[in-house]
DNA sequence: TATTGTTATACTCTATAACTATA
DNA sequence: TATAGTTATAGAGTATAACAATA
C-alpha cells in the first residue's frame, strides 16, 4: 500500500503547513488590535451590515459546533457589536445583526486589511495575480466569481 | 491618512485570510486521526529524532509564552510521545526529546503529510512549482534552501 | 541581576450531552 | 419526531504575574 511520492507536492503541503503556522501566530496579535480574537474577527469579517445571518448558518461556516456560537456571539453582543434578534419566519431562529457599533468596526478592519499582515510586497504583480487564481481553486472559489 | 488601495493585494489578502481559516479548519480534524491537536502537532513536526531541543526554543518558534509550552509539553509527556532531559551545560535549562513512540507516531504523520489535506491536484505541475516558490517567499523560506 | 522553567489564575475556543421552544 | 438555540460541563490553548533554581 505505498503510495506515490511527490516531491512538489509533499514540498508544497509542507509550505501550506508552515504558511498555517506562521499566520496562525500573527493573525491573532493582528486582530488584537481590534481588541478581538482571530475567530471574532472571522466572524465580524462574514457579517455583511444589513444581512443578518442565522446562528445556525455561523456554525455551518465556522465548521463548529451550534453550542460554541452561542459563547462566540454572547462575548461579540456583550461588546455591542452584534445583536441576536427573532427571525419572524421560524421563532426557532435567531438572526445576527451588526450593530452600528460592529458595522464601523468591521469597516475599520476591512481597510486594514490591504496593509501589513503578510508581505505580499515581496511578489511581483504578476506573481500576486497567479497567486490569487491558484488560491481561489484551493479555497474552492474558482466557480462563484 | 488614506492608503493607496491595491486590488491585488487586497483580493490576495482575503484569500489567503479565507485560505487559513479553510485550514484552521481541516488542519485540526486531520490532526486528530493521529489523537493530537494542531498544536501538538505541530510540535511534533518540528522535533527531529535524535535532536533534543530546550523548550525555550519550542515558545521561540511557536511565539507563545513559556508558560504555556510548559502545558503542552505536559501533556504530550503524559502520553508517552515526548521527555524532558536535563541539559548538562546549563541546569536551568531541560530538552525535548522523542521518545521510540513519539518518533513513530511523527514519522507515520510526515507519511500522511503526501495526501489529502489539500486539493493541491487541481494544480497543474508547473502551477504547484510557482506556488511552492512564493510560498518559500511568503514564509520567509527564500533564502535559506 | 537576569534567565529557564513552573505554578496559579483567568479567558477564549472547542465539543458532548441534556434541555427548551418551536416546527 | 426533528430542528434551533441554550446551558452545564470539560478540556485544550493562550497570557500575565509570582516564584524557584540556576547562571
Amino acid at each position: 500500500m505505498r503510495k506515490r511520492l511527490e516531491p512538489e507536492a509533499c514540498r508544497a503541503w509542507q509550505l501550506l503547513m508552515k504558511f498555517y503556522f506562521v499566520q496562525r501566530r500573527h493573525l491573532p496579535e493582528w486582530a488584537a488590535r481590534f481588541g478581538l480574537s482571530h475567530v471574532q474577527c472571522h466572524v465580524l469579517h462574514l457579517m455583511e451590515p444589513g444581512q443578518p445571518l442565522p446562528m445556525s448558518h455561523l456554525a455551518d461556516t465556522l465548521s463548529c459546533d451550534a453550542s460554541n456560537v452561542t459563547g462566540l456571539v454572547d462575548r461579540l453582543e456583550a461588546r455591542g457589536l452584534v445583536e441576536r434578534r427573532p427571525a419572524p419566519a421560524d421563532r426557532r431562529v435567531k438572526v445576527l445583526a451588526l450593530t452600528a457599533t460592529g458595522a464601523r468596526l468591521r469597516d475599520e478592519m476591512l481597510r486594514h486589511m490591504t496593509g501589513d499582515p503578510l508581505p505580499l510586497s515581496s511578489l511581483a504583480p504578476e506573481e500576486r495575480r497567479a497567486l490569487v487564481k491558484m488560491l481561489e481553486r484551493l479555497v474552492g472559489e474558482g466557480e462563484e466569481r
